[in-house]
DNA sequence: TTGTAAGCGTTATCAT
DNA sequence: ATGATAACGCTTACAA
């Protein structure tokens, strides 16, 4: 039960050399054959694992990851975590995952509070990019890469996306389908994602009478709540497609479209950005614009092992590119 | 940039006190007032943060927690993980996530990794409880505690759930609701839920002509599947309701179903058992059976906190009771 | 109440 | 090639 765990002391002492040749060996450094089987013998003997704390203590620096997201329960992080997984797997680094859940983002509180041994590498994705969180991003004592759209100026790794171009792909397509009035169900516009697609949708649909709504979070209750708004529009003013800023809200206007008996696509084409997993489950399936949270995860966890190698190699930035992906909620085949 | 981060030794320079009692201040232990001032402000001035690692290193374990699970891309493990972090929330501990992915369990040889400073304490939810796992969890050098139905015998936290009980909710319902012929769709048998909700089923159903289909998988795709074996059925062999062992399998089923015209829930009605997030927002929305996850995994923590401040303490249980959420897959209101 | 010093388990430097 | 030893930053007897 409390049997304490062995130490390079036990290991030496069984393998009868000092624990310097033990460090050698379990490090692959070179040292003699025989010393070399004899100390592995005897650590696997004794099932000796290293103590991360020593370790990182001596070194300076563990190999724990932590990914920092606003809220966990939104799937598009949960697909960039496994992304992050994805990325860091093999590398023997470990990964920890810190949500400030519904807080208006505690980001930066909680970045000034990583302290080295409990996280030596960030991932993060903020909702909100305040300057303040900026700041301390910049200033980390640990390496940092942001997945988001960063200003050009701020020295730090990224993994971007272009979100013009989602927005615009979403909104072609709708057109092409014969969408005349396209409406869009923006999310906080005080969110990097928010103001980006806001802003995207605003200057594609300047000629067109696009109506805009702009919700309060990017969930599905919110989408709903926008359905009912759009609801209670005369019917001249009715869009006949939607353009949401991601899939939950899209889910929203689904959910409340189909529960008022209104015909998807049909009467209503409806179009999302994501492409979460669940988007090809839902019936009518979802047309999404894929952002490969996934890959972006990936992406995010080769540039943090980069930079953590290489501390004071310049800034690298990813980009990935958005790709449409047409399902049943646009266009009936 | 690379700012050499500052150690107690600097807090104790700048304050004009030793090392000691900067230690003690900072761990709220008694000091006289001006000393006590003058720490805090030296700490606060140079930003101070402890080395965790060091801290780690020094009191024999860290605050770090580990989840474990198989799948982290199912939702039913989002909804634990964010139960874990409820339950961890204002304890200073922090999550790790550990996930095997799609291999088939390595959770074993995961566990028996977790060395000290990485994971001071483990909540786990394994899919499969081979006896090697079992033995390795109850060996282990670290408090762990499991989210699954364990036998009495085995010396181990656990947070349980009455699978019996929520095969049987959804059972009834089904029957309450006109069904005749329930059929089952069951997840891997060699998986303890699979079992479990399998061989509830089989008790319930001895006297009716429930079929039986297994799946691979708790996957939405291997629900699809489940529901192309039934499509085959001969008219006279076709069930009227599916119950399905979760609600992937079950979004699966209903998926499969209204992509083949059959009308849920006048046709064939269709429930699941884990009430995840989405189950409310498909359309028609899931009837399901809530093992309440965010639960489980609030109290996995208060155990696992429990434990870690009191090893030798006797093994706890806690069960949570299954609560049925009717939806419209059963029941058009 | 405060300071000195030891030690947690590891890696790395320096002799040998 | 190997061994003795110092050091990483922290907490905690023990002394003063």
């Amino acid at each position: 039960m409390t049997t304490r765990r062995p130490t390079v002391v036990q290991v030496a002492r069984r393998a009868g050399v000092s624990i310097a040749s033990v460090s050698r060996v379990l490090n692959g450094k070179a040292a003699r054959p025989d010393t070399t089987d004899r100390v592995r013998a005897a650590a696997a003997e004794l099932g000796y694992l290293p103590d991360a704390a020593a370790r990182s203590l001596k070194l300076g620096s563990g190999r724990q990851v932590t990914l920092a997201v606003d809220d966990i329960g939104n799937p598009v992080y949960s697909e960039l975590m496994q992304g992050v997984v994805d990325g860091l797997s093999g590398s023997g680094a470990r990964l920890s995952i810190a949500s400030t859940g519904q807080e208006p983002s505690e980001l930066s509180a909680l970045v000034r509070n990583l302290s080295r041994g409990l996280a030596d590498g960030l991932v993060i994705s903020p909702l909100r990019r305040s300057s303040e969180l900026l700041r301390s991003l910049v200033d980390s004592p640990i390496p940092v890469v942001v997945v988001g759209n960063l200003a050009d100026a701020v020295p730090l790794d990224s993994v971007r996306i272009d979100s013009a171009g989602a927005v615009r792909l979403a909104y072609r397509h709708l057109q092409s389908m014969g969408a005349a009035r396209i409406a869009f169900v923006g999310g906080p516009p005080d969110t990097a994602p928010g103001s980006a697609r806001l802003t995207a949708f605003r200057q594609l649909a300047q000629h067109d009478d696009g109506r805009v709504l702009v919700t309060g979070s990017f969930t599905v209750r919110s989408g709903e709540r926008a359905w009912n708004k759009l609801a209670a529009l005369s019917k001249a003013e009715r869009p006949d497609a939607v353009l949401a800023a991601n899939d939950l809200l899209a889910l929203g206007i689904l959910r409340g479209a189909l529960s008022a008996g209104v015909a998807v696509p049909e009467q209503l084409a409806v179009a999302g950005i994501d492409d979460i997993t669940f988007a090809r489950v839902f019936s009518p399936a979802l047309t999404s614009v894929s952002l490969r949270s996934r890959e972006r995860g990936r992406l995010a966890a080769e540039l943090l092992q980069h930079r953590m190698s290489e501390p004071s190699a310049p800034p690298q930035m990813r980009t990935v590119t958005p790709r449409l992906v047409v399902r049943e909620s646009t266009c009936r085949s």
